[in-house]
DNA sequence: CCGAGGCTTCGGCCCCGGGCGAAGCGCCGG
DNA sequence: CCGGCGCTTCGCCCGGGGCCGAAGCCTCGG
């Protein structure tokens, strides 16, 4: 006999997404990057003893992990399933809360990053455009590459190499995946490619990152922008146009 | 200046699933039927009272449309986006609580309904099927079915028409979609195809529907078995073997 | 026109859990 | 070896919200 007031493991997981200092340090951490504890508490705006207590319990609960260096504590997302989870979520409550459209400027629609990948206009076209020219086909829950697709890919800098490092991509050749944009309402590329490509275009100066707007930005050091290099390398490589 | 400890828009939405006999309502509203106030109170084991407030807080805040019906008011998920993030925190609750290896029954991994379209063993192979034999083909988003495609699938008697009256079919030929397994861990069709297989394939009796396993059972309304004439059907119209 | 039944609203109870300050622990640097 | 700093633990307060019973509203059926 089970208790029948005992939270199901869905109540459980929305729970602890359902505090709002929770959800800050959460929203902070789809960056990407491993924060401190510290830091994690500025931007949730609280006090170091409470963010400590959410840590652990978000922790605990398999949302984050944990790597202790020195005397910090980083904590980033556990997986990329929390990451699209998050992503997911967010997207509905985007759309369920029209209210104030928009608030987070319109640069950030153009191009921001989604957890570790590409994302808002750009992601998007970037999608369309690799899907339009056959560089990218279907694989069992995402997308393989072609050699075209993988030597265009290439010549931007991106290590197909590395993309290809996923239990995934070794079961069913599906080297990346698409991830819904809340923004845009169209996919875009996420799984091991997207993050190759993110990474290439940012350590080459296609891309770079834009400041946050002030304490407390939702969308703090996930805002980027293409560089007038960028846009020239994006065109000639991949015949894509931005804005 | 914003209120800095107004619960943002994820935490707001999250907290909507957080409660436990919220999660139970909307797990049982997770076959895609509309229940009555009445049915979900009994599902949630709460009184009428505690019930109707869960449920106004859910239909205003988006995720439940409502629908009076004499003296009856039937509650359904808002739309297909609900469903999509419920089933992602559920996969992601049982990726992360995997205490006890799943309580659901081997019968509910082979086949079930996800919102309204085939999940389980059954649902991926029929995805995987489906585009192996290039009856699907990328589109923006999700998938368009070839004129190959549609003539196998209408000699099933899917009425493709109905899944074309959907405003992603009209904007970018985008009849079905993924919608990832939580059991299986890869996708299975979701989108507008996928639920006119499951209507059809339930009207024809290819599949039926299986009782609840118990009081308060989280997979209640979706518990369903390929019959025998489903399997041969299946067999000869799709080649897909069935268990 | 009246009673029954489905649903909502109201009022009150109670507990969960988020907030903080203070104290304790561990790692680093001097 | 000691002080500083990052982080956690502890103890406490307090408010939100989940729960129920009772009462009220509305619709249906007779």
């Amino acid at each position: 006999m089970t208790d029948p007031t005992a939270p199901g493991p869905l109540a459980a997981t929305a729970a602890l997404m359902a505090d709002p200092a929770r959800a800050r340090m959460l929203a902070a951490l789809m960056s990407g990057e491993a924060l401190t504890a510290g830091e994690l508490a500025r931007i949730a705006g609280v006090t170091a003893a409470t963010a400590s207590g959410h840590l652990a319990r978000m922790a605990d609960g398999g949302l984050l992990a944990v790597h202790a260096q020195g005397r910090h504590r980083y904590h980033r997302l556990a997986s990329e399933e929390v990451a699209a989870a998050i992503e997911t979520l967010g997207g509905l409550a985007a759309r369920i809360a029209p209210a104030r459209a928009w608030t987070h400027g319109e640069a950030a629609r153009e191009a921001r990053l989604c957890w570790n990948h590409l994302a808002g206009r750009l992601g998007v076209a970037l999608h369309a455009r690799l899907v339009a020219e056959g560089w990218l086909t279907p694989a069992p829950g995402g997308w393989d590459a072609t050699a075209e697709g993988r030597a265009r890919l290439a010549a931007t800098g991106v290590a197909i190499g590395e993309a290809e490092r996923s239990p995934r991509f070794a079961a069913h050749r599906c080297i990346a995946r698409d991830c819904m944009d809340w923004s845009e309402r169209r996919p875009h590329l996420a799984g091991g490619l997207g993050r190759e490509i993110a990474r290439a275009w940012l350590g080459r100066g296609w891309l770079r990152r834009l400041p946050a707007v002030g304490e407390g930005d939702l969308l703090a050091r996930r805002r980027i922008a293409v560089t007038p290099e960028g846009a020239r390398g994006l065109r000639e490589s991949l015949g894509l146009a931005t804005a």
